[in-house]
DNA sequence: CCTTTGTACCTTTTT
DNA sequence: GGTACAAAGG
């Protein structure tokens, strides 16, 4: 592919400070790929370029195409990573010791802080687990510590102090909550670090600290790293954007690329100041911006145009394209959800039977999960294959974390949180209170196997007993077979006699084949590192496993024809010949969250990165009435507004269906 | 009677 | 993936 004036200038400056404004669908990843392949040819090692991005998706992408440009070997010696993975590295440098704590476990800790203490019946809804670490994990963005909430004055170089004011105002509010809150971060943080433990956050926190403080680890960075690219950097929060400033202050090597009309994630800190101020912080950067468009048809283009044109807080920017004129929008008011979703689900069928797409082209986008879910029952009535995309990592998976909860209970079968996981998983009618009684009656000395075969288990009695010993003699036959056979054998056993296998066969198709997929990589795996290494263990099994990176994504060719699902956050960087937005109405998308100007600016720009997705057609559609519950708790049907972004553009554009 | 299991509903968006 | 409540099961 030849490159454009604007983007040949963005591949070719090589040296110092560079801002390229690439609009959706320019070609940004062209371009740094192209611009890889300059520097290497100039003389570059390719070991000292780095590249960073946000999902490990979009690093997929990266890779395969500096691949292309420059080949295999050269693309594998680029650090090409997200943020998080270099985090990783750098604080595992640091200290080796630290282990990464899950959302699910950070809020386990926070559910056991707040119960803890006294919390006023007004702050109720605020002392919740998840909305506690939302608010750390925005503090963390912004490089606060818990002390800093107790002494402002101990003021760190790196914070901005207005914003976390601003912060400060806008998420707490009252003084109750200021109280409150950073009682619990400071409590969550002194518990984290106890145990050396960090969450996703620490994980860029932290390494910007240990960076900060040993100099030996920056030039030991520094020395090997002189070329930085970083992409979506309308998506940096500000312990990224410290972050790349830092590793890059020796060369000023720093060229990044993004485009302030598709930054969506401000929920999580991320600050589109980072790059509209960036020429502020680079007087001397050299910026290109790349407006043409090579993806969809200019009725798309000129719809999302003038849907972005309300915003007031937008760098100006107007997306053209030599493409032909192509088929108008098509709207759709269904009469209710089910109604929606059929329509949608004709639809699809009339494009890939008259209209010669694969279902593969197609792509369904909502606004929240939610509104996906109807559809996960619909399609399959229309027999509609479908995937639903969730950036889930393979870790995160049901089934996987089953699998490994066998494996980490018999290593150590004092384990209560892998117990409780697996054993009613499969259903074994061990229920609750059971469960309960089998925790409370175990002991220091003794482990759950022994205390479930032959202990005394008081309350638990009849069949339940029956059944959590039958479990019991289980565990302490997988535990026996540890020493016996090897770790992939062990994983495949454990689905045998867990009776894991017998309750997938009783699953429906896509669903059993999903997860026989994931499972079987994972045996996969521990075959691999069998292969590569001298009795493996179990326990160096859980350990490795934690560190890889493994694509959750199904790779069997024949699946691959399916219609798509995914949350428009989730579509950020993907194209669809045809994509479907659902659900098009006030209170939904925008999001009846969004109350500030501000937060309904972010909701438009959702509505861009949704619509500029779509490649020939893109068709939008809400329903006329959903339903609501009234104040006695009961079931009624509301009519509901259209969403406010189907009338920012010209009527003309679009053509709306009976 | 107790326990287990199915359901509905709430979750904004996610590394 | 969590809780809360209703229905079935023993």
């Amino acid at each position: 592919m030849r490159l454009n004036d604007k983007q040949e200038e963005a591949a070719g400056h090589l040296q110092g400070p560079m801002l390229i404004i690439a609009g959706a669908g320019s070609g940004k990843t062209t371009v740094l790929s192209h611009r890889t392949k300059r520097l290497i040819d100039t003389g570059v090692d390719p070991r000292s370029i780095m590249m960073l991005t946000f999902t490990n998706k979009a690093v997929r992408g990266l890779q395969q195409q500096v691949a292309k440009r420059v080949g295999e070997e050269a693309a594998g010696e680029a650090w090409i990573s997200t943020f998080h993975r270099l985090g990783l590295h750098i604080t595992g440098e640091a200290d080796p010791t630290l282990v990464t704590l899950h959302p699910a476990g950070s809020r386990q800790v926070l559910k056991k802080i707040v119960e803890g203490m006294h919390v006023d019946e007004e702050d109720e809804d605020f002392a919740r687990p998840a909305k506690l670490l939302s608010l750390i994990s925005l503090f963390k963005s912004e490089l606060v510590l818990p002390s800093y909430l107790y002494d402002g004055e101990t003021l760190d170089e790196y914070i901005d102090s207005s914003r976390v004011k601003r912060m400060i105002r806008d998420q707490i509010g009252t003084r109750g909550r200021f109280d409150l809150f950073r009682k619990v971060y400071h409590t969550y943080q002194y518990i984290l670090d106890e145990y050396g433990q960090m969450d996703l956050d620490d994980i860029l926190l932290k390494s910007v600290l240990f960076l900060s403080e040993s100099r030996d680890l920056l030039s030991d960075l520094q020395g090997r790293f002189q070329y930085f690219m970083i992409d979506e950097f309308q998506d940096t929060n500000r312990a990224q954007y410290v972050l790349a400033q830092l590793l890059s202050e020796h060369t000023r090597n720093l060229a990044i690329v993004g485009d302030d009309f598709q930054s969506i994630y401000a929920f999580r800190g991320s600050d589109m100041r980072n790059i509209l101020d960036f020429d502020k912080h680079y007087p001397d950067a050299f910026t290109v911006r790349l407006e043409e468009n090579y993806r969809s048809t200019p009725v798309i283009l000129e719809a999302a145009n003038q849907l972005i044109a309300h915003n007031q807080d937008q760098k100006e920017k107007t997306l053209f394209t030599g493409q032909e004129e192509g088929e108008r929008l098509t709207g759709y008011r269904g009469e209710t959800v089910q109604d929606e979703a059929k329509w949608v689900s004709g639809e699809i069928k009339r494009l890939v039977n008259e209209g010669g797409y694969s279902y593969q082209d197609i792509a369904i986008f909502y606004r929240s999960h939610s509104d996906g879910s109807l559809f996960e029952v619909v399609l399959p009535e229309e027999e509609i294959p479908f995937t639903v995309v969730k950036e889930g990592s393979f870790f995160e998976r049901e089934e996987v974390k089953d699998l490994l909860a066998y494996a980490l209970f018999v290593t150590d079968p004092h384990d209560t949180y892998s117990l409780r996981r697996i054993i009613n998983t499969p259903k074994r009618g061990i229920g609750k209170a059971s469960v309960d009684r089998i925790v409370e009656a175990k002991t220091e000395d003794v482990d759950f196997i022994s205390l479930l075969v032959e202990g005394e288990l008081p309350g638990v009695k009849g069949k339940s007993l029956e059944r959590a010993r039958d479990f019991g003699k289980i565990a302490a036959r997988l535990q026996d077979g540890v020493s016996k056979v090897g770790v992939a054998k062990w994983l495949k056993a454990c689905l045998q006699l867990s009776g894991y296998d017998e309750m997938l066969e009783g699953l429906e198709e896509g669903q059993r084949r999903e997860k026989r997929i994931h499972l079987d990589k994972l045996v996969e795996l521990a075959g691999e590192f069998e292969a590569s290494e001298e009795a493996l263990t179990l326990d160096d099994f859980i350990e490795r496993v934690k560190r890889t990176d493994v694509d959750a994504t199904l790779t069997e060719d024949e699946d691959f024809d399916r219609v798509q699902l995914l949350t428009v956050h989730a579509s950020k960087g993907l194209e669809f010949p045809v994509v479907f937005v659902v659900g098009m109405k006030e209170e939904g998308f925008p999001s009846p969250y969004a109350a500030s100007p501000f937060a309904i600016e972010e909701e438009r720009r959702i509505c861009y990165v949704a619509f500029t997705r779509a490649k020939d057609r893109l068709y939008l559609s809400y329903p006329a009435k959903k339903q609501e519950k009234n104040d006695e708790g009961e079931k009624v049907e509301v009519e509901t507004t259209p969403s406010r972004f189907l009338s920012e553009f010209d009527p003309s554009l679009i053509n709306w269906m009976e």
